[in-house]
RNA sequence: GACCCUAUCGUCCAGUGGCCUAGGACAACGGCCUUUCAAGCCGUGAACACGGGUUCGAAUCCCGUUAGGGUCGCCA
């Protein structure tokens, strides 16, 4: 066994879309590289410099960032085997097609640059596959691959295999839909006198109905679809980690730290699989309701922000407060605008079926009672708020229940919310008193 | 069509010859709890694709069938 330093990469292409099985592959090669103390290279492979765009790279630099799949080598940050985008490797193409000139593997097809294949039976050693034989024999099954076009572009299969052995990769991580090409880049290394890589082809993800590999269209296919819709991160992180990896005992929530030790490309799973966005919406779920307070707010205020929320308008603290009373309480921080909006704005509408129910005759002195005994309660706090209200249960004689919700409605707008004790806390004396004001004259 | 990969609940995963009358999770359904909504707790239904072998014994090994997926580009 050699002792060849780990170094794997994720190689995408910049179409402005990170897909979320480019994203697995990407955790997977990480996982390998951070278990094994190797190095996890990003790799840009803009061959078709039409489609290359900054912002296209910037989609995949946010997606990986979002996921928390940092790199060792690459753009940003650098690399003694750059540089890291393929439109400025020319040079380096330029000498190994040389090399497989000379060595007569090559030639000239109306302009463009052919391999002639050694059609022979290749050997791809696969470490979540196996050893897998390929008949190279018949041409017009496999035919000779171009690696270059007549103006002079570069075929990804050619590229792809230079920049692997120039950044001596040592382990190809990549999807299935691979698995057919390996044959080719495995002849592209012997003419090139070159020991191919360990590859590992990983299952593809499905759509939810298992019909076909999940694609552009497909909902939730993007990683900035998550971004979008506000799943916790590390959800998404450790839902990806358990399409094709599982760690063997049942666990479903599972930190990546967890995780590392753990991982290995001989437990990858052979089969593809469907993407349950159900599922990862619940670990999304999971994962708000057990974080920190700190990494909540972090990841709420954009949320609310983007939902055009000017949090900049309300203290910090009370900002941070209203959005305690929220963590956990959403799956998805989308879900977020609407369930705390009430804490950033006097101008919203009362539920309607809520409010016929609610806003009755009955609830009317309840009301008045409750803010008699809110105006006059001291401290003003979620405790203090309890005590007060479940007296008052005494003098009417009646549920609780009955109580708290025409408050709520009252305070909030709607019939599902925060805690009504903290919440009201949170809001203060001032606008509680307002807003029953402005629900008793609704009744 | 050719080649390659795969085959356990609707979905994801566990199971590597006996501990399996097949386990967990999501989803579904029922109940409990409860200041709403969630959450939590308890419970129910739900699978070894089919056919041959091998073996005392198979979800686990072999072969075939069927089904699904992938690849057959001057896309990556």
């Amino acid at each position: 066994m050699s002792a060849a330093p780990v170094r794997v990469r994720f190689a995408p292409s910049p179409t402005g879309f990170l897909h979320v099985g480019g994203a697995r592959t990407a955790l997977f090669n990480w996982l390998y590289a951070r278990k094994h103390g190797g190095t996890f290279i990003l790799r840009v492979e803009d061959t078709d410099d039409a489609r290359n765009t900054q912002e296209a790279v910037q989609v995949i630099y946010d997606g990986l960032k979002w996921l928390g799949l940092d790199w060792d080598e690459g753009p940003l940050v650098g690399g003694e085997f750059g540089p890291y985008f393929q439109s400025q490797r020319n040079a380096i193409y330029e000498r190994y097609l040389g090399q497989l000139r000379d060595a007569g593997h090559l030639y000239d097809d109306a302009g463009a640059t052919r391999f002639r294949s050694l059609r022979q039976t290749v050997r791809v050693e696969d470490a979540v596959c196996g050893s897998i034989d390929f008949d190279l024999s018949d041409p017009a099954t496999h035919p000779d691959m171009t690696i270059r076009r007549p103006d002079g572009s570069w075929i990804f299969h050619f590229v792809n295999v230079v920049d692997d052995i120039e950044m001596k990769i040592s382990h190809v991580i990549r999807g299935e839909d691979h698995l057919s090409n390996s044959p080719k880049h495995v002849e592209l290394y012997q003419a090139l006198g070159v020991k191919p890589p360990v590859f590992a082809h990983i299952p593809l993800i499905l759509k939810k109905d298992g019909k076909g590999k999940m694609s552009k269209r497909d909902e939730g296919s993007s990683v900035a679809s998550y971004m979008v819709d506000g799943y916790a991160p590390e959800a998404v992180r450790n839902y990806l980690c358990l399409l094709g990896w599982s760690p063997k005992d049942n666990r479903e929530k599972i930190e990546i730290a967890d995780v590392i030790p753990l991982f290995d490309l001989d437990k990858i799973n052979r089969g593809n699989a469907a993407f349950d966005l159900e599922k990862c919406a619940w670990l999304s779920g999971e994962y708000f309701r057990e974080m920190t307070n700190e990494r909540h707010r972090e990841l709420a205020r954009p949320a609310l922000e983007r939902a055009g929320i000017d949090l900049s308008a309300f203290p910090p603290a009370y900002v941070d407060a209203a959005l305690d009373t929220c963590k956990g309480k959403v799956r998805l921080l989308k879900d977020l605008p609407a369930y705390a909006g009430f804490y950033f704005t006097d101008d919203f509408t009362y539920d309607p079926q809520a409010a016929a129910k609610h806003f009755t005759a009955e609830s009317k002195p309840r009301l008045e009672a409750a803010r008699d005994a809110l105006a006059a309660l001291e401290p003003f706090d979620a405790l203090a708020i309890e005590a007060a209200l479940k007296a008052l249960t005494a003098q009417f004689r009646i549920k609780i229940a009955m109580l708290l919700h025409p408050l709520r409605l009252a305070t909030t707008g709607s019939s599902a919310g925060p805690s009504l004790y903290h919440l009201l806390e949170v809001l203060g004396k001032e606008k509680i008193l307002a807003r029953v004001e402005r629900a008793l004259s609704h009744i």
